[in-house]
RNA sequence: GGAGGAGUUCCCGAGUGGCCAAAGGGGGCAGACUGUAAAUCUGUUGUCAGUGACUUCGGUGGUUCGAAUCCACCCUCCUCCA
């Protein structure tokens, strides 16, 4: 089986703009392709993880990839399949998220010896001079074609500014770059990208006629369409700072059923064959392979050892076994007691379980914490500097949110 | 440039001088049921020193005992005309 057909089978291609130049050149490791991500925020987080997950693959096979940082298509914004624009960035935060993505992508990607480029679109982008950059490519884009883009139906409705509009010309216009500077021949993204980068083959083939192909990767939907990666508090980042390890963790450790099988095929490296075993798993048996789902991504996003201490402290927590040990922990100092003791709902706000002290109290009053494996009944609950020393204690709010609070 | 319409809490959306921390729905949170799943039912859902106070209905000023609601100016968006 070569690298197309795996990719085929773990569900990643969406649409492909020539499925038989595209098999050819990736199962013979001919391609030179590029992926782009552009800088919105300080981390990168599943969804560009997949598309770093592809990359890998392709590379493994042969291929050579590039990673491009758009540090001059954010300074336009992607309007693709948004409803809203984004909120302008400055120059100085773009560049500062670029830097943050090379970091985090360093640790995917082998960029050594030539096996992997990185570039900044901003190298060629934002030294463009306006009227030679309209008469030279602007000549080439139509402007009745880019309205009828599926991208764009949103926006239609709601209103699409000159500025946003640009932003298939800027990426097309990547697209030519990369093949120029290093044969680039081949593009990924995420679906919602289709019409960007069907523009930059139109255009390579209309300034060099030439060939070139794109492909998207499917959205990673759950099972009631909506994209995952996402909580209420936001993304789930690939920044341990941003989202703990433990977090990542039982983000995949609780998705759904009918979602495990897509996860781990789309997402981990483990070989068909044994996610097609698992694939046979019902009921409670499923469990299991969410829990080899949360293993597998937090090991591949942060560490073996990470991952193992998430799953220790998760299983401490959930089913009695493991270290107790990586339980997510807070600290608290003198300055956190009052006479020498605290509150529960201050406890509950310091820990992170409760965003504020309403909530907190919500929470005790509906029968929502327990402190030390018992439940607490009173607003008023208090523990001593003695009782919160050593070991501490575990808080747990609702049914899976803990917390160990220690007094040093 | 002209004419009309809109901006409300996490989101959608009602409210057009006091009964408004603001209907209804979605989402979230908690409880029950469970497998750390889904579905379902119940409760809850601005903040804080909590029978009270404070902040919130695009922004800034004003009228009024009292403004999401009235007036002025400004900003943003939509529709039609040019």
């Amino acid at each position: 089986m070569g690298i197309y057909e795996e990719l085929k089978a773990r569900g990643l291609i969406a649409q492909v703009s020539n499925e038989e130049e595209i098999r050819e050149l990736v199962n013979t490791g001919r391609a030179t392709f590029y992926i782009g991500f552009d800088p919105t925020a300080d981390s990168l987080h599943v969804g560009h993880f997949m598309a770093l997950c592809l990359m890998k693959r392709l590379q493994m096979a042969g291929n050579k990839p590039i990673a491009l940082i758009g540090g001059g298509t954010t300074m336009v914004g992607d309007p693709s399949g948004r409803s809203d624009m984004r909120t302008m960035m400055t120059p100085q935060t773009i560049a500062q998220n670029g830097e943050a993505f090379k970091r985090q992508m360093s640790k995917f990607i082998d960029f050594s010896e030539g096996k992997a480029i990185m570039v900044n679109n901003a190298d060629w982008l934002l030294n463009l001079n306006y009227i030679d950059f309209l008469r030279e490519y602007g000549a080439c884009f139509s402007v009745n074609n880019m309205l009828r883009a599926e991208c764009y139906k949103q926006r239609m409705e709601k209103g699409l500014s000159f500025l946003e509009f640009n932003y298939m010309i800027m990426q097309s216009y990547d697209f030519l770059e990369l093949y120029r500077r290093y044969g680039c021949n081949l593009q990924f993204g995420g679906d919602d990208q289709w019409s960007n980068m069907l523009g930059g083959t139109e255009l390579i083939r209309r300034k060099l006629g030439k060939d070139a192909h794109v492909m998207t990767i499917t959205l990673l939907l759950n099972s009631e369409g909506k994209k995952m990666g996402k909580t209420q508090s936001g993304a789930v980042w690939l920044d341990p700072q941003k989202t703990t390890p433990y977090d990542f963790y039982q983000y995949w450790r609780n998705v759904s059923d009918s979602d495990v099988l897509k996860c781990l095929r789309m997402l981990t490296f483990l070989p068909l064959e044994t996610i097609d075993e698992m694939d046979k798993w019902e009921g409670s048996k499923l469990n299991e392979a969410k829990e080899i789902l949360a293993f597998e991504l937090t090991k591949l996003v942060h560490s073996e050892e990470e991952a193992e201490k998430a799953r220790d402290a998760a299983r401490a927590l959930f089913s009695n076994g493991g270290d107790s040990a990586n339980i997510p922990t807070t600290e608290l100092s003198e300055a956190d007691m009052a006479d020498g003791k605290v509150d529960i709902i201050s406890l509950l706000v310091l820990s992170g379980l409760c965003p504020s002290k309403s909530e907190a109290k919500r929470a005790v009053q509906q029968g929502g914490v327990e402190a030390a494996g018992e439940r607490v009944q009173e607003c008023c609950k208090c523990f001593s500097c003695g009782e919160l020393s050593g070991e501490g204690i575990v808080i747990k709010r609702g049914k899976k949110n803990y917390n160990r609070v220690i007094f040093k």
